[in-house]
DNA sequence: CTAGTTGCAAACATTTTGCCACTAG
DNA sequence: CTAGTGGCAAAATGTTTGCAACTAG
């Protein structure tokens, strides 16, 4: 059962999201719910191998790899989440997509990933100087090195 | 043998990109020149896949996977080449980097990719937001539908 | 009960490595 | 001649698939 649409409003907590889930007729998995709340309480990107990394760590769960993967593009599809791709490394990072717009900022000596914020004006902007494209989306990241390692 | 350092200037050819290589103890090979002649003739950045499809087709010269991989490198190593990542392909692409700065919209509907040039001013506005990062480095893509997609 | 979800093994796609042979200069 | 380069097979990496078994509601 897919339900046709999605909008999950700004700013949905977690208990929030599971419930809106729940209601569209998906379940409320430990996998489901084990990488909602790494990503919550991440101070950054989490990738896949970050995740199976962190398994096991908080509670005797072990899910599979494939789960893993499985679950990311899951809530990719249903909007819940975002991928980030970084260009100092290879893999796709994840991140709850119900937070304000931002981008990132990369240190090349430490890999400290930090929010940045541009700012509507800019934003707009930068938006406006793509001509004869609609749905006009975009990626901006920063790499740089960050006071401690320089 | 490498010397120290390189510092190609704007608007080099191909001819003096592998005169500056030969005097720095590299060689003119058939691979090297069917790359950059490749990305200097193309109309957008290419893949290794696109690198490896047009193998054989102005010549019968069969350079070998590993051989554009290694190369592809090499030239990125040598800032002849820079590397561009579309979130819309898993594949790197490259273009020849001495071109003026710009960034890339691409087309989720054909895959169309085009250079769009945002300015100095507001190239330096973006370069501002972020603080306590130096060497600041960055990417900006764009991903829409063009005029004949949508 | 049943559609949504999971585990496992195996496939896939892209990129890299080791090692030896080859070649531009 | 010799350091730089290339070919081949195999490994490494990151991700996806097929299918049967399991489970939340």
């Amino acid at each position: 059962m897919q339900p046709s649409c999605i909008s999950i409003s700004n700013n949905m907590n977690l208990k929030d999201i599971l419930e809106n889930l729940k209601e569209r007729g998906f379940r409320i998995t430990k996998s489901r719910k084990f990488i909602l709340n790494q990503l919550f309480n991440a101070q950054k990107p989490l990738s896949p191998f970050d995740l199976l990394n962190n398994i096991g760590k908080e509670e005797n769960f072990y899910p599979n790899k494939t789960t893993i993967y499985r679950e990311l593009n899951f809530l990719e599809k249903q909007k819940i989440i975002k991928e980030i791709h970084l260009e100092t490394e290879k893999e796709k990072r994840y991140e709850i997509e119900n937070e304000t717009h931002h981008h990132h900022v990369v240190c090349r000596g430490c890999d400290k990933i930090e929010d940045v914020e541009i700012g509507n004006e800019l934003e707009k902007k930068i938006l406006g100087k793509v001509k004869n494209f609609a749905s006009l989306d975009h990626s901006l990241e920063f790499y740089g090195m960050c006071n401690s390692c320089r």
